[in-house]
DNA sequence: CGGAAATCGTTTGGTTGCTAACAATCTCAA
DNA sequence: TTGAGATTGTTAGCAACCAAACGATTTCCG
């Protein structure tokens, strides 16, 4: 994702494909830089947490989600991390066969079904959740300390402001 | 992506879970919602903009890159489209057979394949550039007017430092 | 020169993710 | 009570993406 060219010079090139057209470089600033950071954060946590642990990132989520809100509908899984609910199915069957996960039927309606960890996908998320957030303060870590909680504060209006128009 | 918990629900839930270790919630805050964004805008722009137009993400970016700098080495356009060389293959084909790009063999390089745009393609970029600017700024316009450079400059010193130490 | 090493784009094989269709189950109004 | 419609998790089919291996070409150095 390292762009082999610089802001500036990708400006002038764009100024000289769209004369005439009002363009706002710094909205396309924002979102480019958007998923350049997001590609190469989770690139990162990847190869440095995950991967050693043969963890796929969305295998990651699933086990962060049931971790935290354990024993979860497997619906509002799918809602929290961000993907549909046919790939949590695939997802959560190999957590299964990894020992890792387990689902129950739910006893009120015969529709739901229900996540747990197993013991060792508790012990797994507390060795490996520290980890994690190490990584997420070397990530951060390249913000002033102070501007954290503004910057995590404008990355989440940008978010509900989409999620309002749709 | 619409966490069905709010923030604070999901940090006492944390909070019981780590009990005794530390956690740093800022930096947790500042990844988490960069996910957040970069999905829900890439879904926003995908939707409004490329959809009615049958181009999918990376062919869009493909198309942008390009444009931007025709002609321009295969190499150069995954380097800074941020993808494989082997995914760009196949975007290439699909692109050469809608007829919007073409590959030309280089006359120094042997090895090297340049990509130019069709006039049909530089024509829906004149048209498409603009709408998906608009949607950028759509999304930005979430973040007040004066402080867009900075976060634009926070995710790109976040991208850096990870660049730096791989 | 000349051959080993590097570099290029493509091919191959596999993973991951999604949408749409489906069976099972529940809800609710007639 | 009952049947139409809504909702759930799963399945099937498909598109996107990557790493590794490969053939073709160029570069480098003895």
């Amino acid at each position: 994702m390292a762009g082999a060219h610089t802001l500036a010079e990708t400006e002038r090139q764009v100024s000289d494909r769209l004369k005439g057209m009002s363009i706002d470089f710094s909205s396309m600033a924002v979102t480019s830089n958007l998923f350049r950071a997001a590609t190469a954060v989770r690139n990162h946590l990847e190869r440095s947490v995950l991967a050693p642990h043969g963890l796929s990132w969305t295998a990651f989520v699933v086990l962060w989600v049931v971790w935290i809100w354990e024993p979860i509908e497997t619906r509002q899984i799918a809602e929290e991390g961000g993907f549909s609910k046919a790939t949590l199915t695939g997802v959560l069957s190999t957590l299964e066969n990894r020992k890792l996960a387990i689902r129950k039927k739910s006893k009120e309606d015969g529709r739901l079904v229900l996540v747990e960890l197993t013991p060792a996908g508790r012990k797994l998320m507390q060795e490996l959740f520290p980890e994690f957030n190490q990584q997420e303060q070397f990530v951060a870590g390249a913000v002033p300390a102070d501007k954290r909680d503004e910057l995590a504060e404008a990355l989440r209006r940008i978010t509900a402001n989409i999620e309002k128009n749709d």
